[in-house]
DNA sequence: CCTATAATTCGCCAAATGACGAATTATAAT
DNA sequence: ATTATAATTCGTCATTTGGCGAATTATAGG
């Protein structure tokens, strides 16, 4: 029941739900979640330790960077088929388009580029 | 978005979860749950307030009661597959198993004669 | 070594949530 | 009609949650 709950819980967000979406085609460093959620940085923080403490992400550090990712075939099973629920329910959603627009073009800014950007608010 | 927004935030919760699992062998009345959560009438309306507003229970009055119970094939496809997980997720969860022993000592006892018990407290 | 900076942790606040009891509504029974 | 009662709605309260900015931590680069 445990892990099922902290699943549940972190589903229960919509902006946790928006990253996982966007981080179904490739990994996402912190900055570029920020910039697409339009939150501060230990606001998205504290949601991709709530979807990690459900098992949904798992991350690897790279220099001074954290790259959040899906996690993998090696997840349990109850996210496994949870994320198989959100993605079924969620096919067509016209915010997860938008987001997925806005994420391109968030990638084709280098990430450096993108972290200065947001220096300057 | 909306709908599944919806589901998510109802099976957030750990009595609704329990609520619903209850409900996967037959329809209960609001006194049965109130028996089984040990929680206020009040506060067990508002539970099932919630998990029809996300299409997971219909019901329906019968004299003074009124009847919940799982949406059926009707309910939206997000619904189905989100019940779908949460079986899976909950397969011979300690909790459940507890709560279903309860439930047929519930049942067992009459629902009058149950709502007469709830009233001397 | 010292500075810059990506991310997290901490402290705080406003809003949402889950709980209760009291009041209300609707139905059954006398 | 009046009373009893199953359930809901309302008002209130304590807890949790989601947000921010400031402080902290860790790493890259001058």
């Amino acid at each position: 029941m445990r892990l099922f709950m902290d699943i549940a819980k972190a589903l229960a967000d919509e902006t946790r739900v928006r990253i996982l979406a966007a981080l179904r085609r490739q990994e996402l460093c912190v900055c570029q979640i920020v910039e697409l959620a339009q939150l501060a940085p230990s606001t998205v923080s504290k949601h991709m330790t709530v979807l990690r403490q459900a098992r949904l992400v798992d991350s690897r550090k790279e220099g001074r960077w954290i790259y959040y990712r899906l996690a993998d075939t090696a997840a349990p099973s109850a996210v496994q088929e949870g994320l198989t629920w959100v993605w079924a329910s969620l096919r067509g959603d016209s915010r997860i388009k938008e987001d997925k627009k806005k994420l391109q073009s968030i990638l084709k800014m280098g990430t450096e580029q993108l972290c200065k950007k947001q220096n300057q608010r």
